[in-house]
This record gives C-alpha cells, structure tokens and sequence, in this order.
DNA sequence: CGGTCACTTGACTTACCTCAATGTTTGTGG
DNA sequence: CCACAAACATTGAGGTAAGTCAAGTGACCG
C-alpha cells in the first residue's frame, strides 16, 4: 500500500527509518545503532485477507508487528462459540516470547503486513537492547488496560451500547493513526464483517445487524453500503456507548 | 492499622528472604544484591476487609504487591453497572509505573497485607535492576492471558458454566500457592461475596445463588456453610465450565 | 431482641438468541 | 454481458436464559 505500484505491495526492503509504524510499535524507543541491528534480523511476511497467521495450539516461532492491515486474536470453545479476544490494528505486536505455542488464532481480516523476527533472536534482543523490552512492557499494560474496558463491554454492556462502543473504539484508534480532524463529524470504514463484530462483542451475527439499523434509524450513524459509516455527533455517540463522555478525542 | 493491635500479623520487618511471595512476584528474579536495594526501599501496608486502597481517577503515588489476603480491580460506569476486571491474589502487583492515577477502583475483600514502593523509586529501580522489569513484562503477558481468558467467560458462558468456572479459577489458583494435591476431591472457600462473584462474572448476585444452588443440587459441588465447598470430582467441574478438560491441573 | 448483612427462592419480564426467509453485492464462467 | 453462486447482510416470529422485583431465612452483633 505503501510505495509505487498496482496491488503489488513491494514491502519486503522498507528501512526502518521510514517505516509506517516506526514512532508507536516494540522498535519505538530504539536509538539509530539498535535500529541497525533490527534491520539485520528482521523479515517481511504478506498475508491475505481472510488467511489464518496462525492456529491456537500450533508451534509459533516467530513474533512480529503489524504493519498494514488488520488481524484478530480469537479464542474457540471446543463446541464452536467464538470470542474474539484482541484486535490488531497497524504497530500491535504479536506472539509472546518465552512461549513457543499461540494461545490463539490469529486472522488476518485485511491483506496485512508484518515485520518479524524469529522467535530466538528476538528474545536475545529483548536481553541486549533493553529499549525493547521496556517499550514491549509499555504496550502490555496498553494491551492489558484495553482488555479491562472490554471485559466491562462484555460483562456490563447492553447490545446497543455495545455496538456503539465497538464504532467509537474503531474511529478513535485510526484517528490516531491519521491523526484526524476532532471537529464535526467523523467518517469510519469498519474493517469488520457483521460476523467478526459479533465474535467481538459476544453477541450473534443477527443482533448486531438489528442494532446497526437501530442506531442508523436514530441517527446516531449514516451508513453508506455495508461498512463506511458517517458520525454527524461523537459526543452522542459516546453517550450511546455509555462511556463518561469527558475525555479527549485519544484515550 | 499496620503496625501492633488486636489480630496482629506483624508483618512489618519481613527479610524478603523469608517473604511467602519471594519466589512468585515482581522481585522474583533478583540477586541477594538486587534485593538488599529492594529491601532499603520497601515499606508494608495493611488493609481491612472491605476497605478501599484506591479509587478511580485518584492519584496513586506507590506500587506494590500483595503478601497476603485478596484485592479486586473494579470498574464502574456512571449508572453505577460495576465490572469486576481483576482479582488480586498474593504476589500479583497492583500499580502501573508510568502513570500517576488509578484507572480502577482497588480493594480489599479480605484483610490485607502489601508489600510497596514509592512510585519514582521503582521506576528508577525498572531502569537499574532489569530483573524487576523483566518480571514484571512476564507478569503482565500471564495478567493479559488471564484478561483473555476471562473475556471468553464473559462474552460467551452461560451462567452456569461462568460459576463452575469461577470455582475452577479460585481452585486452582490457590492450588498453586499452596501445592495442594490433585488426587480426589479439593476443597476450596470462596473469598468473595455473592454480590463480588455477580461483579466478576457479568450476572446478577440472584443468578449466581440460583446456579450454585443448582450445581449443589447436581452433586458438582457440596457447600458448607457460605462459602465452605467441596469438589468431588475436579474433572466433572471443568467440564460443566465448558473448558478443554485436558490440561494438568496447574494453568 | 431488633437490626443489619449475606444469601436464597419465587413469580414475572425482557433482552437477546434461534431459526428461517429474503435482500444485496461481488465475482465467475458460459 | 448475463446468469448464477457465494458471501454478506437484513428482517421477522417465536423461544429462553438471565434480569427485575419482592419476600423470606438464618447468622451475627450491639
């Protein structure tokens, strides 16, 4: 997506330095010589949307970012009720050194990038460069903090606070991304199937659909097709999602 | 209420060599060097059952771990719906260097003894000694699991298997301070009031009585008193929580 | 002995789920 | 370029798990 060119998405020989993600993911803090010796170690791997990264069970030996795209962490029962358990989003880290099998599947929902290293080496690493391993710990607790907002969705939320909370969490963080305007009205592409939405908010597919349309009726959103969606009012939006409605645009 | 008095407990000059946590918290990686400095630092505090350590939005100015007793992380929304988002067992570390206020409430469900650091020393303290940051990175990937595991609980359990499960989380867990054995039936006390499961798990406290009146009626469990409960057979419990039933009885 | 606290149980309501039909968009091959 | 299928989404009708409201028990404590 990045460079020149068709589909083709030649990101196998981006440098660091003017990498997409450089300034939020585990490599943050690195200083111009640790970037050096990242460069060496790290690869580029491509995956489509739709393909399983990997299985939870399955041997993982390698840990990664993501650089474009969008990828789910989900967690099967054995009779086959899903819930989806994290939500990668460009600069999120995946895999867990000093574990050598996934505890998850992890799906990529969009094409995706990720720049990985192979497990081994990354642990060394994370001895040698104390910059990444500090910087790793700061995004677990961001991880973790996030997780807690999401078991109180989970646990306390009804389904159209729900799906109103699922809307803002997306608008903010590619906000953050783009560092988009705050003023007026919001614009999103939900990157999610009405399903994946639903594996999100331990709803089925069905309730979210009845809520999407309830809360267009409301006019709290305007739908364009299935997925880009338009909010003319985020503070009424937070409301719906019954959140404090205080905090800034970021988290 | 720490030092002295009536229940007594004086746990005020523990060495960390003679610490029941030593081996399982944050310090659990450092060199007798390392834990002199902690030692210099370190002050206890204790706490009464149903007294609040901190609350959300206050500014904290200590981190610290629990040495005995319980804790619960909560979180509330403006209509008062409250989350239970954590349950702080001893060794787990309450705090997250790198922020000043707390972003849930704490507190106590049990009397309560934690061992603390003023906020600006610890963290100069991560930079020093790597040991402690190094934990505490593996501490908060086993929290975040943990949040997972609790996210599946939440979005997708009935309520019956969230209960069962519940049992099965305390059990365990405290099979692990205490090395209980496997074999045969385990005895747990549940440490938490109807209306803190009800907060953990996303129900009603009359919901919670209902199922474990019914797994009592079931034969899963035998209750005595409250809060007293036997578990004949572990394996039946964890299949009436919907878990893989395989795994050994530690995590 | 009265009051509070923790818990249980019952009767009724409701938010969400299940099952089923239908609509819309996109891609594919004749 | 159209027909057809496949994937994704919407909507309706009816069922059910869990919530709400309410009454009542037992233990403990001043």
């Amino acid at each position: 997506m990045s460079k020149t060119a068709a589909t083709p998405v030649k990101l196998t020989h981006i440098q660091c330095g003017d990498c997409p993600i450089r300034h939020r993911a585990v490599c943050a803090r690195c200083d111009d010589d640790e970037l050096a010796s990242l460069e060496e170690t790290k690869y580029y791997r491509s995956f489509e949307a739709g393909q399983t990264i990997v299985w939870s069970g399955d041997r993982m030996d390698f840990v990664g970012s993501v650089v474009t795209g969008i990828a789910t962490l989900t967690q099967t029962m054995e009779d086959g009720r899903r819930q989806m358990v994290g939500l990668l989003l460009p600069s999120d880290f995946v895999g867990r050194p000093g574990r050598d099998t996934a505890a998850y599947d992890v799906v990529a929902t969009t094409d995706l990038v990720m720049c990985c290293f192979r497990k081994k080496p990354f642990e060394e690493m994370m001895v040698s460069t104390p910059h990444v391993g500090q910087r790793l710990l700061e995004m677990t607790l961001d991880e973790l903090d996030a997780a807690r907002e999401w078991m109180l969705l989970l646990g306390r939320k009804t389904a159209r606070e729900k799906i109103a909370s699922l809307i803002a969490i997306i608008a903010r963080r590619d906000a953050s991304l783009k560092m988009a305007d705050s003023g007026g009205s919001v614009v999103v592409d939900l990157p999610l199937t009405r399903e994946a939405m639903s594996e999100y908010l331990g709803l089925t597919l069905e309730t979210v659909s009845r809520q999407i349309s309830a809360l267009r009726k409301d006019g709290i959103i305007v739908i364009e097709g299935k997925r880009h969606i338009t909010i003319p009012d985020f503070e009424r939006l937070l409301e719906e999602a019954g959140d404090d409605s205080d905090g800034g645009f970021l988290v």
